[in-house]
Order: C-alpha cells, then sequence, then structure tokens
DNA sequence: TACAACATGTGGTCTATACCAATTATAATA
DNA sequence: TATTATAATTGGTATAGACCACATGTTGTA
C-alpha cells in the first residue's frame, strides 16, 4: 500500500482513498479480506482515525468496500453481477441461470395519483391501481417497484390473480393486450429512507431509479412503472433500436 | 425548518439532513437561493459543524445542494433536465430544444484494447480506433465517452472527417452499413479521478456509466461505446421493445 | 469614482478525543 | 469441554477547535 505524502498539495484523505484502492485493484487485498482497521491505518499513516474514515467511506459508498459495525472493513465482490434486463420480463433470464428468483407483493390498492396519472397520458383524477412489489434474486432484494394501470381499462383486477401471475400475462391473456414498447429514463441515485428499509440496504447505497410507460402495438399508454434498482449487485441491461 | 430532537434516537445528522430536505421541498428555500451557513445551522441547532457538515455532504452527494467554498451552499436546481436519448442519435433531440449542443474529440488513435475487442466479438489483439470524446450541452459537458471500431472494418477513418461529421453518418455515408439494434448496460457510478476532471464537474458527483454495443442488420456488431454521463442534470431517456 | 488593501465570512481539511453500539476474543466457571 | 461473563476491538456519531483556500464585503486612498 502506497505511503501518504503530508507535503503533497493533494488531501491526505483523498490519497488514502487512492492507496487503498490502488491495493485492491492490485489484489494486495482479496476479495473477503478484511482490510487493516481504521485506527491500525490511522496510527501507520500518522493521521487522523476521520481522516482514514473519509477515505474509508468513499470507497464504501463506490462499492469497493463493505464496512462492519464491530466487524471491520472488508473488500467488496463489487463486479460480481447479474444482468438484469428490462422491467416486466425477466424472469425467463433469472431461470436461465438458475437463480432463485421470486416477486413480493408488498401492496396493492386503488389510488388516485396526479404524477402517476398526468405520465400515463389520463385525468389527473383518474383512479388507478398501484401495485407495489419487491423482487428478489437467492432472497435478497435487488427492485422495488411502483406499477401503475388505468382502472377503467383493467377492471376486476384481483391482487390473488396477481400473486399467481406474472402481470406481463395477466396484460396479455386475461385483458387481450400486446404491450409493444416501453420508454424508459433512468438515473442514478442514493438509495435512503423508507427505499433503502424496503429494500433492505444500508442507506446510501448508489442505485438506479426508474421510470418506464409501457405501450400498446397502438401507442397507447398501458402501464407505467417507477421503480428503484440496487447498483451493487446489478446492472440495468437492455436494448434499444437505432434509427 | 424543523427542529432537531437531541433525545431522538436517530442520529443528529440525519435530522438535520431531512429538516433541510423538507424545506427544500416545500419551498422555504428557492432554487438558486442560499441556505444559513454550516456555523449558523450549526449554532442555531446547538451542534457541531461537523455534524452539519456531515448532513449537507449527502444533500451535495444526493444532488439537492451546491456547495462552493468561499461562497455558501445553495439549492440546486435538480429537476432542470434534459433527456438524453442513446448514444449516436440525439443531435437532432438537442436542436429540437433550441440548445446549443458540441461534441469536443479529446483522442482519436489507433491502439489496442483487449477488453474492448472481446465485448466486439474481435481477436484479442485485433487493432482498433478509439475515438474518446467529450459532449457539451450550452457549454458545458455532460458525457465523455470513448467509441471503439475495428480497424480492419474502417479503414482509411479520419480524424478530420470525424470532426465534420457525426460518426453515425459516417458509418452509414462512407462504409454502408445501417446500424440496427443496441445492446447497452448502465449503472450508477461516483465520478472521480480523471474522469470527473475531463468532466469538469466536481470529484464525487453522481454519474451513470454506459455500456453499448452497436449493431447491424445482421446482428454484427459495428461499435462499442464506454461512457460516462453526469447525472445532476441529465436524464437517460430510451425506447425498447416488449417481447 | 475606482481601485487596492484589509477584514470577514464561507466551505474544505484535519486533529484529538470521547462515547455509543455491534461484534469478536478471552477468561472464568460449572 | 461448554457456557457465560467480561474485555477488547471494531465502526458510528459527535464535539471542539484550528487552519487553509476561496469569495465577498468594507474601508481607505488616489
Amino acid at each position: 500500500m502506497q505511503e501518504i505524502n503530508k507535503n503533497s498539495p493533494l488531501p491526505l484523505y483523498y490519497q488514502l482513498k487512492e492507496s487503498i484502492l490502488t491495493a485492491v485493484q492490485n489484489r494486495e487485498f482479496e476479495v473477503g479480506e478484511r482490510l487493516p482497521s481504521e485506527r491500525e491505518l490511522a496510527e501507520y499513516n500518522n493521521i487522523s482515525r476521520m481522516t482514514v474514515k473519509k477515505a474509508v467511506d468513499i470507497l464504501v459508498d463506490n462499492g469497493y468496500l463493505i464496512r462492519k459495525q464491530g466487524s471491520g472493513t472488508f473488500v467488496n465482490d463489487y463486479q460480481q453481477s447479474y444482468s438484469i434486463s428490462p422491467l416486466l420480463s425477466f424472469t425467463k433470464e433469472m431461470e436461465k441461470k438458475g437463480l432463485n428468483y421470486t416477486t413480493r407483493i408488498l401492496n396493492f390498492a386503488e389510488i388516485k395519483d396526479k404524477k402517476a396519472a398526468v405520465k400515463m397520458n389520463l385525468n389527473p383524477e383518474a383512479p388507478l391501481f398501484r401495485l407495489e412489489r419487491l423482487r428478489l434474486i437467492e432472497n435478497k432484494p435487488f427492485l422495488l417497484e411502483n406499477t401503475y394501470l388505468a382502472v377503467d381499462h383493467f377492471r376486476d383486477l384481483k391482487k390473488d390473480e396477481l400473486e399467481n401471475n406474472s402481470l406481463f400475462k395477466i396484460i396479455k391473456d386475461k385483458y387481450n393486450i400486446q404491450l409493444s414498447k416501453a420508454e424508459a429514463e433512468v438515473e442514478a441515485v442514493i438509495l435512503n429512507g423508507g427505499i433503502a428499509e424496503k429494500m433492505q440496504v444500508k442507506e446510501g447505497l448508489l442505485g438506479l431509479y426508474f421510470e418506464q410507460i409501457s405501450k400498446n402495438e397502438n401507442a397507447e399508454t398501458i402501464e407505467y412503472t417507477s421503480a428503484y434498482y440496487r447498483n451493487d449487485n446489478y446492472k440495468f441491461k437492455f436494448t434499444f433500436d437505432l434509427d
């Protein structure tokens, strides 16, 4: 591990961060291995523990390291990732990979939501179904999503049928609607508060926030989904047209 | 702004963060307005300036606030965002929005890159062109990308023609290749080091990292691009098939 | 009135220390 | 030998203060 240079114009925390990162990337520490404690790094480099903490904080935020109160700081298995196809259609990919994949319905209710209605080109007061689901791979939550459907277009939609079938399949078979294209926006976010709690991740984890509108063959909006992905072990993968 | 409760089990920094965030969301502070200084917030809440700094750090990382050394902390215009269509094809969208949009070639060279070659289904030793570009909206960098092309498929590709034409157009007109589909992966990252420097953003800004492979009508890989987007003012938008 | 010097206020970095909560290691006891 | 209690080690939170670098405001002088 590289030494800290007190005479460098670069901040001490920055030098230490780069030093640790380089050591991790050069496999001076293997995945899962515990790093020297913050107090040890502080004493070794003759700097304050808070400065060490700031350096490690950054590497933890970036996913390189994992911290466990009472245990230590460990090298994260950063690039062990499962590629995830777009919403509504990746059970097949999970099965292909032999992974245990489940969906848990957190809530299903008829609500009004101006923002979602407007996104769906509906009257802001239009009643909507909101389906809140948690998706898990190997019992680990990775996706938290809210899907909105117009009540008028999906009468008699029942929670128990949602529990036993994919939404995609119900839309197709029961309502005879063929989903054709989707438009999506994605941005990087920090997972916090209720989102982090529901996804069982530590506050401050990097994630992807995703809004998708799916349409039928006549370009009519059929459903709108907002979703949070955890970013540490999963990448979002998709295919699109160039023209 | 909500008061801090020293008896709450919630950490002080967390309460302050939520308090400031709620104030911003309730428009107690307008976009561009300066917040009370860290020292003022510390004194007002009877907590340490470092605790205030930690709370504000989080809101800055999340894009809600902007800090300027020597000036203060300001409310960011967070949701003023330009949606960005996928790579290679959004000059039109920028023009549609009446925005000044330019591309700056940072580097164009013939190189070898095993990782990129393998991504492109080429021999790991195959010579590649690497085109490094910075894209700017209103003179503000928002995208840094490296595009790789097989030298064998793009003989006589010259830097000056890249400066005067879009790559997309050259691929189509000069090489008679019709790009048809693209596969991409996106993940949230922290922009640091050389990337942050080239994009002229502060270290630690949230961004999107993007890898895309574009194919022709015969599903042959034509180009591979890796790119960093800044996340603070831009969302990545795309359309995909559902089937 | 304009400019320069100085003062003040701002965020950035760092140190030292203390205490809390969680986990692990060690010692004592049955 | 196994279990329990205690001690030590770990990261988490917080305080107080200092100094640096940058930006802004104020004052003095030409």
